[in-house]
DNA sequence: AATGAATGAGCGTTCATTCAT
DNA sequence: TATGAATGAACGCTCATTCAT
């Protein structure tokens, strides 16, 4: 049985439909605003069958994080191991770049809604992932303009993604040039030395 | 005498007083996670009080933007009559900086509570404000590259004052070199001419 | 001193203003919905004017009662001095639809708020007195036909009042034709005698 | 066991005791002085669950007027189709006195809060009807007297139920006595061709 | 003759959650 | 794998009313 590709997804999707409708409904109108009722409606199930799949409200967004987790962890592990050298920095740069087109809309959320993930456990979490990775662009004796650069590279990306979704542009090309200025910015930071 | 701390010391100054703690909540919790009956308790009158100074809560929010709406407006309309020169940019960029340290938490809770701010009226204003400020820092016939710098010469000073915050050093200084840096980027995106 | 009509009416016809716009949104909204908010602010005075002038909200529409309870009760004086011969009912319905049309408001609010009016004290009031004309209009010892047609007798003044408030012909003209059918249906229930 | 009297006896007929204790306090206190936590206190179950059966608070009131409309629509409808002859309207007098009778309380409630069914969405329903009967049995050709006849006549079914409601008779005679007077009223409207 | 400031009670409504079936 | 029925807590808001000034 179970025809073609997961494990035990016959007609056992619901699981997964109610993980795309909760994103979407979360990133368009904020967690707190969506209510299990809405879900639940445009779903056409009932809002019970929403805790059979899963324990609470939190739980649904909470695992709606899971895809993005496996990997920054594996980018941040990987990076700790390294020597802190600009080459290091810029990949970092690029695979973060990479993680946050595969999972656009749920940094849009996070962004979009931080004051609500601030009391979210997995806001904690992410927070610490976010504080990790800074820590690794960043170069701790250098003055505090270089610092400021290496922050603002982070935030470049973020930028490009989020602010730049009203332009007209390609996403991929706009996502390119984002790049491109974190990487010049990591560089600045580094060609005072 | 009751020169402080009474329970009822102060005539008048209650409205002053809804905004302050409003705000407090507001920036801690987030707008939709605060209630009426919190800031009511804190302030240990009764919810009917609030509406006597103010019609509904998105009042209150609205009311607590007052102050920030003066100055920012002033900058916009000042900008639209200077021709589109760098200096009138860096000028741009040194007066929002500004007007960010004034409405510093402010301006917090508009980063961290964007998906509400969409809803409230207010959201849609602050939205044109910042397009205009970009328009204005824009120059829309340079390569996207320098595009995305201006916009990201804006969010390095959100950056600044925003993720900064969580770091040791003064917030003055921090701010300074975030303006700095984004007035590189301003400045980058117009050499390349 | 006091110009002209009534006394103590110089600048104090605030009370009067008050009965007016009360009496006026009470007929158009009905008593419940209509707030004292609603009618302070339509005469730019503050809650706290109404409760100058009237110790309640129901102090308010008592008083709008009195001009009426004036003439009906002394209809009822009258009639009941009377003996109960068909010209007495006659001229009961006479003076009724005169009063009705003197206080058309009043009567048609009474009407679109039996519910409200019954918690009333003046509900009470207005009830027993209706009770009574009633009575007075009824032959008792008639077949039930005569005396529904007393009470519809009753009933027609206050549905040409009312339904016909919505059609096109002249207001005195319906309330004389409503009294016509009025005379009418106490003339049959004493024509089978 | 426990047939009768128990908390939990019932199982869904939650719906139509909702009902039913509405329609009770509506015609007992009116719409607007009935409270979702006094018909849920009298039912022994939480407000919540009122909204598990109803979408809001005009929405009971609507369900309760469902079984009312059907009645009366076909009336109309069957009307609209019959030649304007004095058989049809006696007809019509005939049909919409019993269709009061089934639903009396529901017409003593329409009767009694009026100015409230005026904002409610089912009250431009009732009255539009309302209107149609009106026209259905009206002549416009004929003097104003006729006409207001013709609306005596549907109010006279209304007064007999209302007023004598509070005599000794029994209800079916007073109906009865009342068809007969509407019919007399219509009839004579007809007689003067 | 009126206001400014406030209260206490209550309203209709929505929410996340539970549990027997 | 779900549903039907319900709950308890909270929410934003409005009301008639009070009272010192």
């Amino acid at each position: 049985m179970s025809s073609s590709s997961g494990p035990q997804q016959r007609r056992g999707d619901t699981r997964q439909r109610i993980q795309d409708v909760a994103l979407e409904l979360f990133a368009e109108q904020g967690y707190e605003k969506t209510s299990l009722r809405e879900i639940a409606e445009r779903l056409e199930v009932t809002k019970a069958a929403l805790y059979y799949h899963f324990k609470t409200k939190e739980d649904i967004i909470i695992s709606l994080f899971d895809d993005l987790t496996g990997p920054v962890d594996e980018l941040i592990e990987w990076a700790q191991e390294q020597p802190k050298t600009l080459e290091m920095k810029r990949e970092v740069l690029r695979r973060y770049s990479e993680a946050m087109a595969a999972g656009a809309s749920l940094f849009r959320f996070m962004q979009e809604n931080q004051a609500t993930m601030r009391e979210l456990s997995i806001g904690e979490t992410m927070k610490r992932r976010l504080f990790l990775l800074v820590g690794l662009l960043q170069a701790a004796d250098r003055p505090l303009e270089d610092q400021v650069r290496c922050v603002s590279a982070l935030f470049t990306l973020h930028a490009g993604m989020m602010f730049l979704q009203h332009v007209e542009a390609d996403p991929e090309e706009t996502r390119q040039a984002a790049l491109t200025i974190a990487m010049d910015l990591i560089t600045q930071a580094h060609s005072h030395e």
